[in-house]
DNA sequence: TAAAAAATGATAACAATTATTAATTTATAT
DNA sequence: ATATAAATTAATAATTGTTATCATTTTTTA
C-alpha cells in the first residue's frame, strides 16, 4: 500500500465520526473539502483500510441478507471463509442486556450475538478475505 | 395479510433450510417446483414474513455497510428506529467464545455483539419498521 | 531523473432490492 | 352463489450499494 492523499483523507474523515457512517456519507463530507475526490476512491480505500485492519467494516455477512425460519432467540456462527451461517443453540445470556444498559442511553430490546471463525468444511483451505 | 400460495411456498422452502439462505437461493429452488414464481414475489414475501415475525432476516443494519475508526474490540448498540449505531464500551465477555465452542464444530476467532433497541433521540416517536 | 508500480477520477458494470402496473386471486357483502 | 373491493401476483423497470475497467496521474524505486 503506497501513500495517497485521498486514502489519508478517507481515514481522517472517518476518524471524526462516532456514529459509524456509510461510504456515501464519507464521500459527501469529503467532497466539500476535496471537490475532485471520486466515490470509487472512497469505496476503494474504505475496503483497503478495512482489509488491512486500520478501520472496521460493520456487516453481518458480505453480500445479500440471509433469512432463517427459526424465530426463537438464538445465536449464530459465521464462517469467514465460505460465508455459511450456523445456529448456535447455546443458552442466551440474559445478563448481557442488563450489563449493557449502564453504557447505553436508550431502551434495549435485545441483542444479537455472532461468533466468527472457520467452519470444519473450510478448515485451513480458506482463500477468502472479505 | 391475505392467504397466498406463493407466500406459503416461500415460508415452506425456507423451513427446509438449516443454512440461512439468501433470497435468490430460495427463488432458484422454488422455480423448480413452481416455474412461474417471480423473484419480486420471493423478496416481497420474505420481507412481509420477517416484518410479521414469522421468519427472521439476518443483517447488521438495513442499507449500506457502516464503517468505524475504532478497531479495538467493542460492542454496538443499533437504534431500530433511526438506524444509528453507537459504541458500547462495556467489558468484552471473554467467556462467550469458550461457552459457544461446545456447540460449534469449527475454529472460533471471536464474536460480535449487537444490542438492539430505541435510542434517546428517537424515543417513542419512531415510525420505522425495516 | 527515468522507469515501474500503484492510485486516481470517471464511468460502466454488476448485485441486491424495491417500485410500478396491469392482470389475477382472495376475501367480503350482499 | 355473485358482484365488489382488497390483496397479491408476474414481469419488469428503477433504485441503491458496490466493484471493475481504463486512461491518466501520482508515488516509489533504481
Amino acid at each position: 500500500m503506497n501513500y495517497s492523499r485521498q486514502r489519508e483523507e478517507v481515514q481522517e474523515q472517518l476518524g471524526f465520526h462516532h456514529d459509524h457512517p456509510s461510504a456515501d456519507v464519507i464521500y459527501s463530507e469529503l467532497r466539500e473539502k476535496d471537490p475532485t475526490i471520486s466515490l470509487a476512491t472512497v469505496y476503494r480505500n474504505l475496503k483497503l483500510l478495512a482489509q488491512n485492519g486500520v478501520i472496521r467494516r460493520l456487516t453481518f455477512v458480505s453480500g445479500a441478507d440471509r433469512f432463517e425460519p427459526n424465530i426463537n432467540p438464538h445465536y449464530h456462527f459465521v464462517c469467514d471463509c465460505c460465508g455459511k451461517v450456523f445456529d448456535v443453540p447455546m443458552q442466551a445470556a440474559e445478563t448481557l442486556d442488563e450489563a449493557a444498559s449502564k453504557y447505553i442511553s436508550g431502551k434495549i430490546t435485545g441483542h444479537d450475538l455472532v461468533f466468527h471463525g472457520i467452519c470444519d468444511g473450510c478448515n485451513d483451505s480458506c482463500e477468502y478475505s472479505a
